[in-house]
DNA sequence: TGCATCTTCTTAGTATACTAAGATAATGCT
DNA sequence: AGCATTATCTTAGTATACTAAGAAGATGCA
């Protein structure tokens, strides 16, 4: 037995049925590894993305404001957004009415490939949820934001 | 304004509120980041704990059979179980029947640790579904299986 | 204007987990 | 018994993302 079969996993996959974490983790990572199997071509990993995917919806901001909106630390941010500007996804310019800023922008080039990327998200949106109605989609949602909503207000309340 | 407050990060959440696949990571970091605060006291990072986990349920097995139920790549489960030799958690044995496979146990210490941390699994769940009925809960473990369920089968398909 | 303050960004070090490639050692067929 | 096969485990290198600490530079009050 070269690899494990699909009903291999799929058992590996039900002994966790009790444990909302590791069902998360597992979703998670099926997500971003068929998304980078699919963007990998076009040169966008799995850790660029989530950048490039909230410039599309608006660039200019700073990196601080990017930091914020992608939940993700400054470090992170920095380290990634040097990635994208060496791969020429992006530039970097200082903010002229606050010249601490730092604001990013796309390049042409990154702003094309939306055109190309976009509809992934899409294709891989539709594949996980294939056999769901609409209605479960959005009920599913909405549960994994309350949750996110219940864990956000645990760790703001044990932090003070 | 020092950090960011929490209607700050509930608008950063919301703003993805169509990506499943960014629903999933936050709840996935969610649930590690309070879990580790609540282990590392006991000596147990995020990355050793679905290990002593999965070894509480059942432990002499091999490497490769751990990083199976786990999913997790033969190498990962290799790094991460030398770790916890390291701290005392596990010691591992030849087996007899198949002498090229190491079995995995649980020191006694990891063993008595169960008691301390297992409810630490269950304080988690319990916070991070406050205020859903346990229909909801049960249904939000369905629908996230079907996704794994989906994607798994996704990747199956498009590595053949 | 000068200096303390504040924001923003970067660096350094660490943890988790991946892939690829190879070492090791037992198994089992001829 | 010998040798090819196989299973298992390890090593090396890489990617993602964290925390802590600090540099750089702009702001704004005295």
């Amino acid at each position: 037995m070269p690899t494990s079969s699909k009903a291999d996993r799929t058992a590996a996959y039900w002994a966790f049925e009790d444990s909302l974490g590791y069902l998360a983790r597992l979703v998670f990572r099926s997500f971003s590894m068929l998304r980078e199997a699919k963007t990998r071509e076009h040169g966008v990993s799995a850790g660029h993305w989530p950048f490039l995917r909230q410039l599309w919806r608006e660039d200019g901001v700073s990196q601080h404001e990017l930091s914020r909106r992608l939940v993700m630390q400054d470090a992170t941010t920095a380290v990634a957004l040097r990635g994208l500007e060496k791969e020429g996804l992006i530039h970097r310019r200082v903010n002229r009415r606050d010249r601490r800023e730092t604001l990013v922008y796309l390049t042409p080039h990154a702003r094309a490939l939306a055109g190309t990327l976009l509809p992934v998200t899409r294709e891989v949106q539709a594949a996980a949820t294939r056999g769901l109605s609409p209605e479960e989609v959005e009920r599913l949602r909405g549960l994994l934001f309350r949750i996110v909503a219940n864990l956000a207000e645990e760790e703001f309340s044990s932090r003070c």
